[in-house]
DNA sequence: TTGTGCTATCAAGAATTCTAATGAGGCTCT
DNA sequence: AGAGCCTCATTAGAATTCTTGATAGCACAA
């Protein structure tokens, strides 16, 4: 009989594409991992990964005994949050975790909400950027994670959740006006501080910069939220963010919020979630929690 | 984390009513799967059963969740099977339940048609009556069965198999005409050779004597197929008797077989298996090979 | 050749799962 | 009321399984 435990072993193995690494992911051993897709196969009478020197792929059979394990695991874990679901209070932990642009104004609302009205349920937020949560959340260190959208992965769930516009912000003496859209390449040449490379915005920011042919004079990468909103408010430097990061500046005051413009850039999040788990009732409520909050922050 | 082990056994307790049924049912101890369902209550936070002084109940909660493993079970089983259906050759054990009149005429061409085709499949055979069967199944004993249609039972996956129609069997001195039609109200009081009381066969047959006003001279009850066949061969009594055993009687020289008529009388044929299991390749293999057959026999 | 990546294997210890015995409660018969 | 029989729950120890860490082997690259 195989266990549910060798299943995951097998489809960590199938995801990570190594050996070594669906070990990392499952926290155990390569050792353990080798043993437990040795049984399989020895159970099934057949071979589900081809090995190779750097790493080990599905066969077609394998495949196939994937895909349908992926819906076994699955269908355990949907179980228990279904019988859970039948009990009077919600409870237990969510760990979220959220790229910084969302921690400045859209976290903490629903958090408050979630709190008060479900004080059994435990939260636990880690912020980072997409890569770092999408390993936790590969490893399932973390229920879920709100993200840029990116080009997919193996073993997650990826679905849409909200889409959000890009503005330029820069602070009182950089000669925006607050609330105007502002066309970038009509600007005088920009001093930027951008995100640093391994961030998915800086990628899709940079495209931007040169297919509409923006002026650009210096760059700066920062992957401080903090210390970006708080130098450009300072100097003659801008930077470019999300709307909802700046809720908090709606007067205008400190800093200038410009929509980008002409055309417009996007910014598309995503929630990720391991494939071979659902997510669970209390994880639900809270991501609901936090897409209502996401949308009104950029519906203003 | 809930193991397979466990869902086993609540999927055992639920369907057997009982923690003790449930422990013989799947080879365990009592203390065993109480265990089990323990802590599978416990790690949910939600009560399964209702425990009464006779028997569990399920609760509505655990009424859905035991739903949902059901299909994870048997998930897990069917994505053995489908792996190994991708192997060369087929393989592996075939453990078959069937009722004596199937076993006359219908198993031995279904038997050697799977044995020289598939060599490396072994099969079991186990003859008996339904209610044997049945259990053996549940237990798991057996994978499939063929029995008469009955009224169904937790656990099992009933269908359709085949419907044969009873004949009216006796000697060469019962004056019945080898083949032609009867209808049971007009012949003189019979003397009839039927099936005993825990046969399901014998209460329909008894319905339709009753409900046809077929006179009855005098009954004897056997559950012996051969010694059936043999006495009222040898003497004026006569039986009823599905046509797929009478296959080897076709010339009608030591037995005339009459189909009884207006109305006919018919026998439905199902196959059981475990609800949370499903066939194996070879068993479905072997239980095609067995309708055919059958299919073939009803149609002489 | 040496080094680096990978998986397989082994034996021992840790952890889990089973068992057998016993307990406690309810029902039914005498 | 008490004996007998049924139910499930609870133990402690035995049996099994899982996990680990060390090691071996293999393929490839420098």
């Amino acid at each position: 009989m195989i266990s549910l435990r060798q299943m995951r072993s097998v489809v960590a193995v199938a995801e990570e594409g190594s050996f070594t690494r669906a070990a990392v992911r499952e926290n155990a051993t390569q050792s353990g991992i080798s043993q437990h897709v040795a049984t399989v196969e020895e159970s099934l009478g057949i071979r589900l990964f081809e090995r190779t020197s750097e790493g080990v792929l599905l066969t077609p059979a394998g495949d196939r005994y994937y895909k349908k394990i992926l819906d076994v695991l699955r269908g355990s874990e949907e179980a228990i949050i279904d019988a859970q679901s039948s009990r009077e209070t919600l409870s237990g932990p969510v760990r979220a975790g959220i790229m910084p642009v969302l921690a400045r104004a859209a976290l903490a609302p629903a958090l408050e909400r979630m709190a008060c009205q479900h004080s059994d349920v435990s939260i636990h937020i880690m912020e980072g950027y997409s890569g770092a949560l999408t390993d936790s959340v590969k490893a399932e260190e973390l229920d879920f994670a709100v993200v840029p959208a990116f080009g997919g992965a193996v073993g997650l769930n990826v679905s849409h959740l909200a889409r959000d516009r890009e503005m330029l912000v820069g602070g009182a003496q950089s000669g925006l006006v607050h609330g105007k859209p502002v066309r970038l390449a009509e600007l005088p040449p920009l001093k930027l501080v951008t995100p640093s490379r391994n961030n998915i915005r800086k990628a899709r920011i940079e495209d931007y910069l040169t297919t509409h042919s923006v002026c650009v004079d210096r760059v700066m990468e920062m992957d401080a939220m903090f210390g970006t909103l708080d130098f450009v408010a300072r100097t003659d430097w801008v930077t470019i963010l999300p709307g909802v990061i700046c809720a908090p500046d709606l007067d205008g005051t400190v800093r200038r919020i410009a929509p980008i413009d002409q055309p417009p850039l996007y910014l598309d999040l995503v929630q990720i979630e391991p494939a071979r788990r659902p997510l669970s009732l209390q994880a639900r409520v809270f991501l609901e929690e936090l897409k209502k909050e996401v949308e009104e922050l950029v519906a203003t």
